[in-house]
DNA sequence: GGGCATTTACTCGGATATGATGTGTCCGAGTCACGGGGG
DNA sequence: CCCCCGTGACTCGGACACATCATATCCGAGTAAATGCCC
């Protein structure tokens, strides 16, 4: 029971592309570089959430990700869902119908309360997390660094693209 | 992300604890055989929980698994933890001090924002885990199943431990 | 000089190895119950 | 007949293989820009 490591190198990635202009993709490789990250596994990352509809690609030079709607419409719960899969954490085999004391199917029309327990949990960590909306992972992020760390990402970013 | 299958067979098998007297153990073989699991693996999660201190083991005949305290002492959170572990689930490897624009560690005062969404969501998860306690979970059980469903098992308990 | 086809360099995307962790198994340590012998 | 000791069987506990998934990587498909050529 962990997330994957790559879920935080996503969600950073993400807060970076909601700095700079949706015109302004930033490809897979200068992010890698930015973080110090493997690079093809942070692209894998990357895939995953162009799949989901969260960031939109753009190939050939001058390509790379951006976001594909606003900060402001896209939730912490859609990123990890988008990394670590939208499944329920906990699976229910439905073994109290195996042993001595099972009948048949037909008796067992509600999932077992321990499933039910378990999945109300879960719930209550979803419902947080689509309670964060990326803007406000960003505002966080200004509010915990000097305020001029933005303006030198981005510079960075800049400059390693014009250099290129 | 996704809790470990043991997981299931645990809080199961702490249920079926919880109904059996405390002087009234049961060995991991018949927990196994009842559910029709895999008996060896089924033994490494219960060693789990008597090290965690929810069940108490009595060695040698007649020996077998009881559960440490009552019922209602013992949480929903406090099995997952001690199956899955306590640790948390996001790691945060402060990537953010990585790459350009990091500064000196010293101006990381607090956790990143990612990391304090995160474990804001996992602290919601667990508090609804710890308001659950086994009987409920207990109590859950007999409201789904006719209820001479538990009569039927302690009596299949008890005719296997005194054949054997 | 302007427009177009070609080339080129750069990007993402899926197929492919490697390592850690969950899954499944085995054998030895410990303990209680039973049975036999002695008092 | 009762008590004590030795034996035995049954239990848990930790050490040992195997499978699966996360991690890390590579090469081909696709695209936009730049270039050179033709008009």
């Amino acid at each position: 029971m962990k997330h994957t490591e790559g879920l935080e190198w996503a969600i950073h990635s993400c807060s970076l592309l909601a700095m700079v202009p949706t015109d302004f993709p930033l490809p897979a490789r200068l992010l890698a570089e930015f973080y110090d990250l493997p690079e093809p596994y942070l692209a894998k990352q990357m895939q995953k959430l162009s799949v989901a509809g969260i960031v939109e690609t753009r190939r050939g030079p001058q390509g790379g990700y951006a976001l594909a709607r606003q900060a402001t419409e896209i939730t912490l719960l859609q990123i990890v869902e988008a990394i670590d899969g939208a499944e329920r954490h906990f699976v229910c085999t439905e073994i109290r119908r195996c042993g001595p004391t099972g009948v048949e199917d037909r008796f067992y029309t509600r999932p077992c309360g321990i499933a039910r327990s378990m999945w109300r949990a879960e719930a209550a960590w979803r419902k947080e997390l689509a309670a964060v909306k990326l803007s406000d992972i960003q505002k966080l992020g200004e509010d915990e660094t000097p305020a001029e760390q933005a303006a030198k990402a981005i510079a960075w970013f800049q400059g390693k693209l014009q250099k290129g």
